[in-house]
DNA sequence: TCGCGCCGATCACTTATAATGATCGGGCGA
DNA sequence: TCGCCCGATCATTATAAGTGATCGGCGCGA
């Protein structure tokens, strides 16, 4: 069964006539017929009455029913593809803990108010992993922490964040070498971006060999910080977020290792879905979040 | 777009395969990708991701879930109509108010406990209207008073019926022609298949010129040849149903005229829509009402 | 009552598209 | 590294869709 051949009996069902419903169509009235017979022949019941004036048989009138069901399930379906973004649809959303934290919650919410019809499901985790579910396809988009080279994904700037150091005592300089070699620093599980970083500054610092604490949660860390363990290297915005809950200090980072974009990264833009593709679109328009938004 | 695409969108997503859809759905692998590739170029965007593994994108995945529902209204339609008959639809019917009054309570009650799906419309009327609304395509089926001779319809009988005469006083044989000439018959209007009985039965006698009142309702006439104001033909169960509310007297009519079958009349079988033929089906059966039903 | 015109059926034909089988090349595991 | 499996591609065939001309029936108006 062709949905062409149902447009054709809607049509003959409107204009009650086999010509009238090919000129609506664009085609010629033998080609009607055509389909029209086909259908017929195909479920084994006569759907249009020709005797006399045309109108659809019982039989035709219910299959018109179900015609009408499915050519509009059919066209909103493409709709969605070639017009404006639709919206319904599933959004599966990856994000390090403390963007979605920090940085989601306006975001999502807008694009709720947006495409209230869209569901969105949220998974956190540490970028590799965020990465790895991207591109085995268990997500649609996630939130991760700098570029991943080399990886043939579709990556743009979402927010920017500053590190700092956070201490317990006041620091007025990074400390010396020496003096971080008997300390310990407090990091987000292997693949978070954020502990990268901190391994970067250690390297720029000529610090090779230091003791790191591994961490499931922001909580965590912050308390052990503040009760004089550690180090940690965090955004600053999530420090300040929790600043009445701690007792920490925080020394800035030089911009070359400080300064960390958090992108938004999805497959190939060609392969979106419609919900995607809105979703992509609004935060590339900065309508999401225009305040955090990294200018691009 | 063809059903037949998203049937194997279906499939490649469900065996991770262009080769394994082709074998399940009987067609070669080559034609799944012709059907993928048209399905993309139409939507302007890649369904299913080839690299490596075989894997729907967030695209295809939105497209997979509409093509479900989709197929899954496409198949019940197919199947109402090629397989048992459905349980959905529109079934719009006509009857003499006799006939719903007195014979349709149990019919109906008994098709819509086995499909409680179908939506019934109920319509009454003197049969030449019920004839005309199912020529006309208003009604799906009907239940008329004797064969309609002529017409291009489906005939079945479904109730026999038999017709007393209906006095104030109790006859003992039909009066003679000259009594009948000073007093009134009480008839439906126009149309009315017990009307058209009536006139037979007066021509038999001889009678042609007798006055006739016409009634919209039986309760009119019954109050009105109770009062004395003439005689009524009518079904004897009809009458019989009300002999507590009205103090009347019935005569038995000769069987060639006393004796009407009411029939189930509608469009031929070949245009009948799935309720439909379940409807007509139950009614040949005899499973709707066996004891009311005539044998055939 | 008789044309006249409109409409759908049918047919021969063209065009488009679906289906097929063979072949190629790339990725993955042994 | 080799062999194997899988999808892409291509030439070809098969099938279906679309087209235009023509026929016949029915209703309408003269």
């Amino acid at each position: 069964m062709h949905l062409q051949s149902l447009r054709l009996l809607l049509a003959v069902d409107d204009t009650g006539s086999f010509s009238a419903a090919a000129t609506r169509l664009n085609t010629v009235q033998s080609n009607v017929t055509a389909h029209i017979k086909k259908l017929e022949a195909e479920l084994g019941v006569r759907l249009v009455d020709r005797k006399g004036t045309v109108r659809l048989t019982s039989a035709g009138r219910a299959l018109a029913d179900d015609a009408e069901r499915l050519l509009t399930i059919h066209d909103a379906a493409v709709a969605r593809f070639r017009g404006r973004p639709a919206d319904s649809g599933r959004l599966r959303i990856g994000a390090m803990e403390t963007t979605l934290a920090l940085r989601l919650p306006p975001v999502l919410a807008a694009f709720h108010a947006a495409h209230p019809g869209v569901d969105i499901a949220l998974q956190t985790g540490p970028t590799a992993d965020l990465v790895a579910d991207l591109l085995e396809g268990r997500l649609d988009g996630a939130f991760i922490c700098d570029a991943v080279p080399g990886a043939a994904l579709y990556q743009v700037p979402a927010f920017r964040e500053t590190l700092v150091l956070v201490s317990r005592d006041r620091l007025t300089a990074l400390p010396p070498a020496h003096q971080l070699l008997t300390t310990a620093f407090l990091v987000f599980r292997q693949g978070c971006g954020y502990r990268h970083r901190t391994e970067r500054l250690l390297a720029s610092l000529g610090v090779t060999a230091v003791r790191m604490f591994e961490f499931g949660t922001l909580d965590g860390i912050l308390g052990c910080v503040a009760a004089g363990m550690g180090y940690a290297v965090l955004p600053r915005a999530v420090v300040e977020a929790h600043r009445l809950r701690f007792d920490i200090q925080t020394l800035p980072l030089p911009p070359d290792i400080g300064v960390v974009d958090t992108l938004f990264a999805a497959p190939e833009p060609g392969t979106w879905s419609p919900a995607l593709t809105a979703f992509a679109g609004a935060l590339d328009q900065g309508t999401l979040a225009p305040d955090t938004a990294v200018a691009s």
